[in-house]
DNA sequence: TGGATCCTACGACGCTTGTCGTAATAACGC
DNA sequence: GCGTTATTACGACAAGCGTCGTAGGATCCA
């Protein structure tokens, strides 16, 4: 009954993503920053963190009763290997007419993108040019 | 064990990605163009395409003893959903230093997709312009 | 007619992830 | 010390998908 696999919700990658973002954090605070707003059991937001601990991609560190995580991986390597996947993926078998509907999705999320985006393709283009 | 969630491969897509290349397909041709390359069994690629099928997404005509599967929605219209959920997704947090990963995953696949993206943004933003 | 072939139908299994629930443990207030 | 409360540990279940295997119907050819 999925419409084609919208990936998911990608919780575990959610709550990866936060934190980073907040640099370290407890169960509780990705609870209340993610879980709740999601309607999630407490154990459940647990029950994530606890398994990116399995596959080793944060670390954590007792502080009290508690736990207090930490990335153990850099996010810049994990979001170049995803971008690289996710655009693999995207791009597949048409690339070059893909390209337009990738560019129309980063213009839907906000108009305002399409300056960084030409900016950073420029900026590359310089740099790699005469490679 | 596994590094981050690197989607698998997503079997499913590739295959519905072949039909709507190829216009239509039996399942044997699938396989041929999939599933041989990817050392599947023949009926690897057949239940796929059933799902696929369960799901509504394509359509089927006997032909002889077997099926001839068409899509039954537009590439285009799943292509742009899809983008969109992932480049949300790609981009989520962060989107203005995020950008600068994505043109860096176009470029590791493909350099000479820059060219085609920078033509299409400037064809995007000079469509916008003024909006 | 009987075997070799091809195709579909479909059950099965493993793994991943979202989602809880329950049990155990540690800490805190009285 | 005892009950309440926060936290972790972990088992469980469902669903989606990759992956086969087997069964059974159709086809073709000596």
């Amino acid at each position: 009954m999925t419409p084609f696999r919208l990936p998911a919700d990608d919780l575990e990658y959610s709550v990866l993503a936060e934190i980073w973002r907040l640099g370290s954090a407890s169960v509780r605070q990705l609870h209340e920053s993610l879980g709740v707003p999601a309607n999630l059991v407490y154990t459940t937001t647990a029950k994530v963190v606890d398994r990116l601990r399995e596959k080793g991609l944060i670390q954590r560190q007792r502080r009290g009763q508690a736990f207090i995580y930490r990335p153990r991986i850099a996010a810049e390597e994990v979001e170049r290997a995803r971008a690289r996947s996710t655009v693999t993926r995207l791009l597949g078998s048409t690339p070059r007419a893909a390209v337009a509907t990738l560019v129309e999705a980063v213009e839907s999320l906000d108009p305002g993108l399409l300056e960084e985006l030409e900016r950073a393709v420029a900026e590359r283009r310089r740099t790699t040019r005469g490679t």
